[in-house]
DNA sequence: TCGCAGAGTGGGAAAAAGTGGGAAATCTAG
DNA sequence: CTAGATTTCCCACTTTTTCCCACTCTGCGA
């Protein structure tokens, strides 16, 4: 599982470095061979046998509902496979970098058997949404969220 | 399964360049052959027997069905075989260029099977659409989706 | 406090890919 | 049959990518 978030900048060329604790894992399960897709404001990186899951479920979804084609050309359309370099790092191609808005400063967050990557500004900014949100108190929860229990 | 977006040039004599790493597929699915056709907005690009196949249920579908009708029409009817030259390009027909509105600037999007090929402008405002939606909080998400977990 | 090791960062050079254009070949029309 | 136009093939130039090396920084131990 990876969790935790990390401070990681994107250099000139595009190249992201892995923080060390990771690696390891990554070159077990993956041997070093990650995917890198979009979420509607962050990119996600994925070991590759968890993304060819992932894309499976998306393939098998009803190409004729509007919503699911969309989620469908988005992640599958922007998905790029990449593999560590000798130090560790992948690069993060022009087309997901301006996808995501990120251009040096960005933040890794360990999701599970995924991470995201968020431009840092953005990131401060959904920071301060989910505040503003608390305090306007929230309606409408689903089930699940009302009975979970932290 | 092809994945990713690339952007890609549309040269004046209306040549294309595949990305390598897709040449190796290609030539062996298909042997450098590819068919070319239209969707509603862009193009769609098939290694050759994967668009036989779509051909053969095109042609299978009800034909007093307008839409069916349509479907086939249009597709069936704009499909132009290409084959990739020595530097990995395909030749876009006139009229391809000018149904999907694509003069210089395209952007290719991998999607399993086939690309997709769009209009770079075109595309971003897909984007756009897409935020949009998910932003004004959707209704009617099908059962697949409200249940995926990514 | 100093030095060492591991991690992170940047950049240069070779190789590969992308791009444009010209010449030959083919087709079309008069 | 010929002139013009279009297509096809190939060559050469430019840009991008990739690989590798070297330097810096930080944290830990001596």
């Amino acid at each position: 599982m990876f969790r935790g978030a990390n401070k990681v900048t994107v250099d000139s060329k595009g190249r992201l470095a892995i923080p060390t604790r990771y690696r390891e894992r990554i070159g077990q399960r993956s041997d070093g061979q990650l995917v890198i897709t979009v979420d509607r404001q962050c990119l996600l990186i994925y070991p590759l046998p968890d993304w060819e899951e992932i894309e499976r479920k998306l393939i098998r979804l009803p190409s004729l509902h509007p919503q699911a084609r969309r989620l469908q050309q988005f992640m599958v359309g922007y998905a790029s496979d990449v593999t560590l370099d000798s130090h560790g790092r992948v690069l993060l191609a022009k087309e997901l970098r301006e996808f995501a808005a990120i251009d040096r400063q960005a933040l890794l967050i360990g999701q599970g058997n995924k991470f995201e990557l968020w431009d840092e500004a953005r990131w401060s900014q959904r920071i301060d949404e989910w505040l503003e949100d608390e305090q306007t108190g929230e309606s409408g929860l689903p089930p699940e969220l009302e009975s979970l229990s932290l």
